[in-house]
DNA sequence: CGTGAAAAGGATCGGCC
DNA sequence: GGCCGATCCTTTTCACG
């Protein structure tokens, strides 16, 4: 399904997605239109989602990072939840997880006074009885993924 | 520093960092030359750190997603500590954190099985005490910053 | 699946407002 | 900063092995 030039090819635009299909052919072994229809399939086939770009949380006003586990007295497992969380501003991912907690969000705001506020907007949603709030104070390293 | 045209720009990009930068400018109101030119100094800057693809993390054996808290009898915020999280292949994301944990790392394996054999290597780690694990059941969403 | 080459469309740069 | 226009390069498609 994904052999080892797909793995290869996904590395590399992992690393760099402006590069054009001759450079890319050329690592992987390949003439530029053949990695170009490696990458399409991939595309289509959805093991590549989308192409982004990545930015600098502080240079946006995101400066403040935090992991907020939410506790909850019902099954928070469902759309209403979803949408309730997706409608506050500072949470960026939202997690069902096993565990203490039912829920993981992960939380990014330009100040602690924000976050504050967030915290409130998430202890408004129905079923939640707790939170465990985890500041985050330094990355250390965000690797790509490997296949 | 980064204007609205910039923002908007992030956001679109954020989307889809495929379409040429007339669609872009058109969006924004700008000339296709602007638009670049505009898109260029957000990356100088260092506002975009990079054009990447997103990776669906099932179709590269990468089903399985946990994060784990790690607790320290030690200060671990230095770099051999990186280094020895960097080295461990399961762990994506390594953050310095503040409270009852010192670290928060994210954990992406093929099976729970992998996952075992990462958290195994966790507590190797020079001045690991103790680890508490979430699995991750189901990810609600992730959405893409807003700038 | 791979290749090579042609056609179409963007990226990029310079001169100018 | 932004616009326009002219290259240059890439993406994209196609007939063929």
């Amino acid at each position: 399904m994904v052999d080892d030039v797909d793995r290869a090819l996904l590395v590399l635009l992992q690393q760099d997605a402006t590069q054009s299909y001759e450079t890319l052919g050329q690592a992987v072994g390949l003439s530029a239109g053949s990695a170009h229809a490696r990458v399409r399939k991939l595309r289509d086939r959805g093991v590549i989602r989308r192409t982004t770009i990545e930015v600098d949380p502080a240079a946006i006003g995101r400066g403040v990072c935090a992991y907020v586990l939410i506790k909850a007295g019902e099954w928070m497992g469902d759309p209403p939840t979803r949408d309730a969380l997706l409608a506050i501003a500072g949470i960026q991912e939202a997690h069902i997880v096993a565990g203490a907690a039912s829920l993981l969000v992960k939380v990014r705001t330009a100040t602690t006074e924000e976050l504050q506020a967030t915290l409130r907007e998430i202890f408004a949603v129905e079923g939640v009885t707790g939170t465990e709030t985890v500041v985050v104070l330094e990355t250390f390293f965000e690797k790509p993924v490997r296949p």
